[in-house]
DNA sequence: GCTACCGTACCGTCCAGACGGTATACCATT
DNA sequence: AATGGTATACCGTCTGGACGGTACGGTAGC
C-alpha cells in the first residue's frame, strides 16, 4: 500500500476538500483526518499543531502558483503583458487541475489566523510591483490580478458557478485586455 | 442612553469587527457579544441562533449593495456600460464608508455556512445576466464584477493592502475599460 | 532495534444554545 | 391613582458536545 500521494499531500487535499464541502470554519483536525483516511494521530505527526498545517497550505498554494506561472512565462513572447498574462494562464491552468488546494488555503488560512497569509501577500504585491514596474499603467495589472482571484474566490464561496463556456470567455476577455493594453502603451 | 444605532445594528458591526481582527473562525457568540457590549442573552435575543445572525449579515449585504446601486444608477447617463458602472462605483463607495459590514459578511458566512450565501448568489448572477444581455460582449462583464470583488476580498485577507493612490488608479482603471468596451461596442 | 508512521485514549478549553431572571413601559381595571 | 397584567429588551449562568492537543502504545521496513 504505498501511496502515490504521500500522506503529507493526501492531507493537505483533504483540508481543501472539506473546505469546499461544509466551509472554513468546519475545517478541524478531527474532520480532516477522517476525510484523508488518517486517524488524528497520524495527522498530528506530519502537522504537530493545526497552525503548521495552515502554514504547509499557504506554502503549497505560493510554492504551486509561482511554479505554474514561471513554466507559463517561459513558454511565452517577450513583451509587456508577458508577466500577467503567464500569471493569468498559471491561474487557469491551475484551477482546473488542482484548484481546490488553492484558493481553498486561502480562505482556511483567512478565516483561521489572516496573519499567515502574510507569505502571500508578499508574494502577490511582488508580482504586482514587478509587472507595473515594466511599463503597465497604473491599475490595470491590479484589475487583472483581482479578475482572476475574484473568479477563484467566488467559486470557492459559492457565489458564482459560471459555465464552462462563460469562464472560457472571462479567461480570453483577460488575455484579450491584456493584448490590448499592451498595443496601446507600446505605441 | 438612547442608542443612536440599535442594538441590532451594533451587534451586525461587532460581528464584521470580530472578523475583521481575528478571522472568520473566531467570530463567535461571545465574541460577538463581547464586542458590541451586549450579553449573550441580549445577542440571542436579537438573533435566536448564529444562523439567523449569519443570515442577517448577507441580506444587509445584498441590501446595502442593491440600493447602493440603484442610487448610483440613477445618476449615470444611459449607456451599455451604465450597470457596470453603477455596480463598481457602488462597491467603492460602500467600501469607504462602511466596508466592514459587507466583504466580511461574504467570508464569515462563506466559512461558517456557505449555503446561506445563495441570496448572494442570485443576486449576483441576476445582475450579471442583466448586464451581458443588454448587449456587453461575454467575459468582459465578469471581469469587471469580479476585479471589484477581488479587491474587497484581498483587503479582508490581509493579502493586498493597496495605497488609497493606487486604489483610485485601480478604480479609474475599471471604469476607463468599461468606457471603451462601451465605445467599441457602439461602433 | 531504530526510525518513521499510525492508532487509541484522554484532557482542558471553548462553543452554541437553553434557561431563568430583571427592568422598564404601556396598558386596562379598579 | 394605585393595581395588576403583559410585552419588550436585556442579562448571567449552565450544560453537553466539539475542539485542539498530549500521551503513549503499537507496527512495518531498513
Amino acid at each position: 500500500m504505498s501511496p502515490r500521494k504521500s500522506r503529507r499531500e493526501a492531507i493537505l487535499t483533504a483540508a481543501a476538500d472539506v473546505m469546499r464541502e461544509v466551509g472554513a470554519v468546519h475545517v478541524t483536525l478531527d474532520a480532516v483526518s477522517k476525510r484523508a483516511n488518517v486517524s488524528k494521530g497520524g495527522l498530528l505527526y506530519h502537522f504537530p499543531t493545526k497552525k503548521s498545517l495552515l502554514q504547509a497550505m499557504v506554502s503549497q498554494l505560493v510554492d504551486t502558483l509561482a511554479g505554474a506561472r514561471e513554466k507559463e512565462y517561459a513558454k511565452l513572447a517577450p513583451g509587456l503583458g508577458r508577466m500577467l498574462k503567464a500569471h493569468v494562464i498559471s491561474m487557469e491552468v491551475i484551477r482546473r487541475k488542482e484548484a481546490r488546494p488553492i484558493a481553498a488555503a486561502l480562505l482556511v488560512v483567512g478565516a483561521n489566523d489572516p496573519g499567515l497569509l502574510g507569505q502571500a501577500k508578499e508574494h502577490l504585491e511582488a508580482m504586482i510591483q514587478d509587472v507595473e514596474s515594466s511599463g503597465m499603467p497604473p491599475g490595470f495589472t491590479r484589475v487583472i490580478v483581482f479578475a482572476a482571484l475574484g473568479l477563484l474566490v467566488s467559486e470557492m464561496l459559492s457565489i458564482s458557478a459560471p459555465t464552462s463556456r462563460e469562464r472560457q470567455a472571462f479567461f480570453d476577455e483577460l488575455l484579450r485586455l491584456i493584448d490590448r493594453e499592451e498595443a496601446t502603451a507600446c505605441k
